[in-house]
DNA sequence: ACTGAAGACGAACATCGTTCGTCTTACTAA
DNA sequence: TTAGTAAGACGAACGATGTTCGTCTTCAGT
């Protein structure tokens, strides 16, 4: 609360003035450690040491700025699994197990930030031309294992059984069984399944 | 507003008395029809022609609401499942289809209420009783045609296709290609594989 | 007819997102 | 150095939310 004068040292650390970019990383920090209901205007602006009604100079309401969060986070996502695909060999089936291993282990150490990227209610408007960033990788794979007319079907596949088993996991449905057991045999047999049908297929 | 006396032959419409199951429905119906931000304690009592807090008298809170809601919306998917199964023929496989096709419909037709079913805010503590019996007829689907050890996995994975492609349909993020598309290739593939798997698997 | 309990009511509380007018700060031009 | 200007923080307030409490009304069983 204390406010120093310009010729302090500690002048930029004590200033109150908001940086869009730690308004967005103080959003992300509140809502992983606290909570989605905790992520209000007044909590976040506390964290700043500021009052609710200033976060309105940067972010018009709430909802952008939880788009900016869930943008930021999706950006992440998307180098995370592009580095993955880049680490592996050409091996497309490789590819494809790499992927959906650093797509699940994304989501589950960011959960309340995954949930909401996908999530019902907060995001209206979603940032639907990155959900297109975070399947490139898996659509290249995919192109080369079953060309390019399929690749678009079989990426929606792959990203719907991963997307399908994070949201299940955090939502406390995957307890029986070996934990990731259901996911790797998922990713196998319907790796195998798109083999197969490449060779028989038309 | 108007209260009529006892005598009065519209008695039962005009009364206010509140039972839980109408209040459960008319949950419901405000969900489904003006979504889930409308969904307030005074809405639904409005709905009813009666004040908020006349609601604490059936539900100690707006969460046991809502999971009386959720619970009663999964009950629904679960014997619409059961149906499908019951339909379809004894081949697994297209016990297997018929069940992803059943889920898919029963989702979109009820799409808010399915968002909430597993979505992270609202329902703090999770029906996940009622989750083993939606998934009870594709364990046993699954148990014909991989066997019992792999049944679980494999129902795991077979639920996590089909819901990941509902919340990602829901969350506009299917738009590219042909509409059901990824979804019925996914499935074809996931089967494909599981039938290779039991072929040369352990 | 009486009584007791279930249930509706209205007022109130804290918290939420959001708006507005005022004041303080920091940078720029003379 | 000084005056002016624009950005940004502040505090109060609005309506809506979930929730609690004390009061009053209604109905069923004796």
């Amino acid at each position: 609360m204390v406010r120093l004068s310009r010729r302090t040292a500690l002048d930029m650390v004590y200033t109150k003035k908001i940086d869009e970019e730690t308004l967005v990383a103080t959003a992300s920090d509140v809502l992983e450690h606290e909570g989605i209901e905790a992520l209000s205007m007044r909590r976040v602006a506390q964290a700043l040491g500021v009052r609710a009604s200033s976060l309105y100079h940067h972010f018009p309401d709430k909802s952008a700025l939880l788009r900016a969060v869930a943008e930021k986070g999706l950006r992440q996502l998307a180098e995370v699994l592009e580095r993955a695909a880049e680490r592996t060999g050409p091996d497309p089936q490789q590819q494809i197990r790499a992927l959906a291993i650093a797509y699940h282990e994304w989501a589950l150490a960011h959960p309340r930030l995954y949930l909401m990227l996908f999530g019902s209610t907060p995001v209206e408007e979603r940032p639907s031309p990155l959900g297109q960033a975070v399947s490139a990788p898996m659509l290249a794979a995919a192109a080369q294992l079953v060309g390019e007319q399929k690749a678009v079907a079989a990426t929606q596949a792959a990203w719907a059984l991963v997307h399908g088993f994070v949201t299940l996991e955090l939502a406390g449905q995957m307890r029986l069984g070996v934990p990731l057991e259901g996911l790797l045999l998922g990713v196998e047999a319907f790796v195998q399944g798109l083999r197969a049908s490449r060779i028989n297929g038309p």
